[in-house]
RNA sequence: GGGCUCGUAGCUCAGCGGUAGAGCGCCGCCUUCGCGAGGCGGAGGCCCCGGGUUCGAAUCCCGGCGAGUCCA
């Protein structure tokens, strides 16, 4: 069936008196029961007729509306699920969670895995960026919302409901509020998004689209029939009903407020206007501008400021609380992924500060929020003002820098190019506009470049990169059969080759570890007719376990895993995981696994953080992981349903990254619980020790942590000790007494440099007296030329003399395979032309200026040489 | 994940192949009844670290460490 199609079959529509039209203004299709009806009313091609003029029979607060909406659905079958996370741990292609499908892709859309219910109800917390700018001035774009949902999953053979039921549920609810049925429109729009299309309605009513009702039952697919969006896609086996209904645009429709954030965070609004220096008419003035903008649409010029100080309160309102859901949820800012949304959203809201002159905080505004909206999250408040105030003075500290550069550019350079604008906003995070503020103080005009925005856009436009493939054909083998999982300490195992492709032997089952989720793969040797090959590395694609020999070996083998490298392994996997529950216990719930690295001599541990931890706490941590070591905890693994183990775990799971499938592998180690492919020790205690070797920031709100587990501990311990001891000897001390002996022997150092330089000053100061007296005269210029010993700085330093005194002349000295010379001059003669001359007779380079030319020619010369070349240098 | 910028005196920075500099701060002296201010003098540098190129590197190239910033 064509997409367009795919509407005619929604019975609901004609039997309930809606007809189908076609929008003379935007050329889309749309149902209604008003039979006068002839334009869509969708903007463009409508406006807004719900402002001043609630659509809703009543007036909601967000509370009420989401609970209503629930109810509704409850009543009707559905099971009200709790709200996901607005970070997608689960999700390896977005950093934020963007609509309440989300929650379900992609395991559960594709049919791998089942929902949590089926039907089910959700209002779930979204953030989307993407149009950023227009937060605050339309009136009606927000970064975070609640996109209040039902869903229903159908399955071939199991339908729960499809197109009928939904378009009926949505009449019905609009009903309940007051909308008659003869006042919605429902407009098609195919929709697409997060891998799944499929047709779709949109609920309009007054101009407002209240409800997208997505019926996806499409999957993208490159060699799909389906185009949507320039995307191409194919139909799926089963099919979903996705809903999205807009929870703060009911209530602002029930309201009919000027702007919808009017509607829904009104005291925070008032919080900031109140509060405000810059904004100098009262608060109620202030709004009544802008309810004239949104009533009539036309501004007086004069009030244009205003006007734009409130598109910077809005935004502030609603930024506020975009953060609080970001840095609740466990959001590290960040100058890179995901943590960078964070920042970004920081950093606009700091700068609305200011030009508003709002004498508060921002946290302030972020708590007024969290007191209004009952939300529970999982970093304390505490931990968010802490995060707050970082990233303040880091704003700050940044501003001040950057002011000072503009300051020095412009005196400098008297005006500012577009690549000046370019490298001001991309390498040191000043706007254009800031730039411009500045240069004006300065007493120098300028317009913001016209193409700067196209400038920074094609600096950041690059190819995109190419994905990387295992080019094998391995469909026909099956699965690997992983006995590691069985028991994690077999290293004895028999198995019959099934294949072998491009270096790899393929097995029907094994014992050995292939790379992944940080655990190197293991090494040993596969022993056939009492032969033996090495196993440099083990791979896995697609469940298929490879194993890298180099002959093509068939038939029976014996493999034997080198049983010392996987035994690190197991201690540094398990180790990893006792570290990473011991900094959630020490620094907080926002911290996060970034990444991990298991070796055999050590292993690595990136986590989010906001801050570099210092000496005690690096302590605290590494004494909080030895005691679960030393408590000797068991380690258990299991299989679970991968929604059931979400329900009961919640998304701390995904530490390492989301495996795919319907089930999911466990590993519980003492408290911590996290889903992970890897081999463990049976017992925490198996682990011996844990050393912490050292913690870096490896990016902003990203530390790493190096450590060692068990015999790698001990190694490190000796690695560490050796170098004390090899140290300590050569200066003849006590360990312990190295950091003050050293810093004995620096000091010194440093003061018997100065010494020396003083003296040789001296030296060559009295030299400098001698040789002028010696010194032959020619034209009243005194001429001085020696072959000394002397190394070339003290030469140098000789010369400076000599020629402040007003001698010419050359100084040489003896090098490897060369000689160093020094050409000065202290009359207008140009010391470089002595230089030419010498290098005349002795091919040499070098350079300086008028008064001193250094360098160094291939042979000594002797003293009546130099000369000479002195004497020619003059006469020449 | 990718791009860009920066590491030089206690601080803010200049220098960008040819003997390490400025302003502020610090110390001493002069001027003053005293303070402020001014004048004169001085101390204070592994020019982030390690390689390379070069007769010569703070300066150019490569690698590392540290800081900052923008984009996805």
């Amino acid at each position: 069936m064509s997409i367009d199609r795919e509407y005619l079959d929604i019975k609901f529509l004609p039997e309930n008196g809606f007809v189908r039209k076609r929008c003379p203004k935007c050329g889309k299709y749309f149902w209604t029961a008003d039979e006068s009806r002839e334009i869509c009313g969708d903007p463009p091609c409508g406006s807004y007729r719900f402002i001043g003029n609630p659509v809703f029979k009543k007036s909601f607060e967000i509370d009420e509306m989401r609970e209503f909406y629930l109810n509704f659905f409850e009543k009707r079958g559905h099971e009200r699920i709790e709200r996901y996370p607005v970070i997608a741990r689960w999700r390896e292609d977005i950093y934020l969670t963007i609509a309440s499908i989300a929650d379900f892709q992609p395991f559960v859309t594709s049919g791998i895995a089942p929902p949590p219910a089926n039907p089910l109800t959700i209002s779930q917390p979204c953030i989307r960026l993407d149009d950023l700018d227009d937060v605050g001035r339309s009136g009606r774009h927000l970064t975070l919302f609640e996109m209040m949902a039902h869903h229903a999953f159908n399955y071939p053979g199991k339908e729960i409901y499809w197109k009928d039921e939904t378009v009926s549920y949505c009449t019905e609810l609009l009903g309940e509020l007051g909308v008659r049925k003869e006042d919605i429109v429902y407009k098609e729009e195919p929709w697409a998004g997060g891998g799944n299309a499929g047709p779709c309605l949109e609920a309009i009513v007054a101009g407002l689209e209240l409800a997208t009702l997505v019926f996806m039952n499409l999957v993208e697919d490159k060699s799909g029939d389906i185009e949507i969006k320039g995307s191409r896609y194919k139909k799926m086996e089963n099919y979903i009903v996705d809903t999205g209904y807009g929870l703060e645009r009911f209530v602002w429709a029930s309201k009919g407020t000027p702007t919808i954030y009017d509607a829904i965070f009104s005291d925070v609004i008032d919080m900031i206007l109140e509060n405000s220096y810059n904004l100098l008419t009262d608060p109620k003035t202030s709004k009544e501008i802008v309810a004239e903008k949104f009533k009539t649409g036309v501004v007086d010029e004069k009030l244009n400021t205003i006007l734009s100080l409130m598109e910077k309160a809005y935004a502030l309102a609603d930024h506020s609380r975009c953060i609080l859901f970001m840095l609740g949820d466990g959001l590290v800012p960040s100058n890179s992924g995901a943590g960078y949304l964070a920042r970004l959203m920081i950093r606009r809201s700091l700068r609305m500060i200011e030009e508003l002159g709002f004498k508060l905080d921002l946290f302030d505004l972020v708590e007024k929020h969290y007191k209004n909206m009952k939300f529970e999250f999982e970093v304390p408040l505490e931990t968010v003002r802490e995060i707050l105030e970082l990233e303040k003075v880091r704003y700050k500290k940044t501003m001040e820098k950057g002011i000072k550069l503009v300051e020095r550019l412009v005196e400098r350079k008297k005006k500012l190019s577009k690549n000046d604008f370019v490298d001001l906003y991309d390498s040191h995070g000043i706007p254009a506009e800031l730039a411009i503020k500045i240069a004006k103080e300065k007493g120098i005009n300028f317009e913001i470049p016209s193409d700067f925005y196209a400038e920074l856009a094609k600096k950041h436009s690059k190819a995109e990169k190419e994905e990387k493939v295992f080019k094998l054909k391995l469909d026909r083998y099956p699965k690997t059969k992983k006995l590691f999982y069985e028991d994690p300490k077999i290293f004895e195992f028999e198995a019959e080759v099934l294949g072998f492709e491009d270096g790899y032997v393929v097995l029907d089952r094994t014992a050995f570890y292939p790379e992944s989720g940080g655990q190197e793969s293991d090494s040993g040797y596969l022993k056939v007719d009492g032969k033996l090959y090495r196993v440099q590395k083990v791979i896995e694609v697609d469940g298929i376990v490879l194993h890298k020999v180099d002959a093509d070996v068939r038939g029976k083998v014996l493999g034997v895993v080198d049983l010392e490298r996987r035994l690190r392994h197991m201690r540094h996997h398990s180790a990893t995981h006792i570290l990473l529950y011991t900094l959630q216990k020490v620094l907080g719930k926002h911290v996060w696994q970034a990444g991990a690295k298991k070796e055999e001599k050590k292993a690595r541990l990136d986590v989010t953080h906001f801050k570099r931890p210092n000496e005690d706490e690096i302590r605290k941590i590494e004494a909080l992981a030895n005691k679960v070591v030393l408590e000797n905890k068991q380690i258990r693994w299991f299989w679970m349903d991968r929604i059931e183990a979400e329900k009961k775990f919640g998304f701390r799971l995904y530490q390492g990254g989301v495996p795919p499938g319907r089930e999911i592998r466990i590993v519980q180690v003492g408290e911590d619980v996290q889903a992970c492919g890897g081999t463990h020790c049976s017992s925490t205690g198996e682990i011996g020790m844990i050393k912490v070797l050292r913690v870096d920031a490896i990016q902003d709100g990203v530390i790493r942590f190096e450590f060692a587990a068990g015999e790698s501990a001990l190694e490190a311990f000796n690695e560490v000790e050796k170098t004390l001891k090899s140290s300590s000897e050569i200066l003849r001390v006590d360990a312990f007494q190295l950091p003050k002996t050293v810093e004995k022997f620096f000091e010194e150092w440093k003061e018997q440099k100065k010494e020396i330089e003083k003296l040789q000053n001296e030296v060559a100061e009295l030299k400098a007296e001698i040789m002028l007296k010696e010194a032959e005269e020619i034209n009243s210029m005194k001429v001085i030329a020696k072959v000394l010993d002397l190394s070339i700085k003290e030469m140098i330093k000789l010369a400076e003399k000599l020629a402040s005194k007003g001698a010419v002349g050359i100084l040489m000295s003896g090098g490897e395979g060369k000689a160093l010379a020094v050409t000065f001059s202290g009359t207008e003669l140009d010391a470089r032309k002595i230089f030419d001359q010498l290098c005349k007779v002795a091919k040499g380079s070098g350079g300086g200026k008028k008064e001193l030319v250094q360098g160094a020619v291939e042979k000594l010369l002797s003293e009546e040489e130099l000369y000479k070349v002195v004497y020619d240098a003059i006469f020449s």
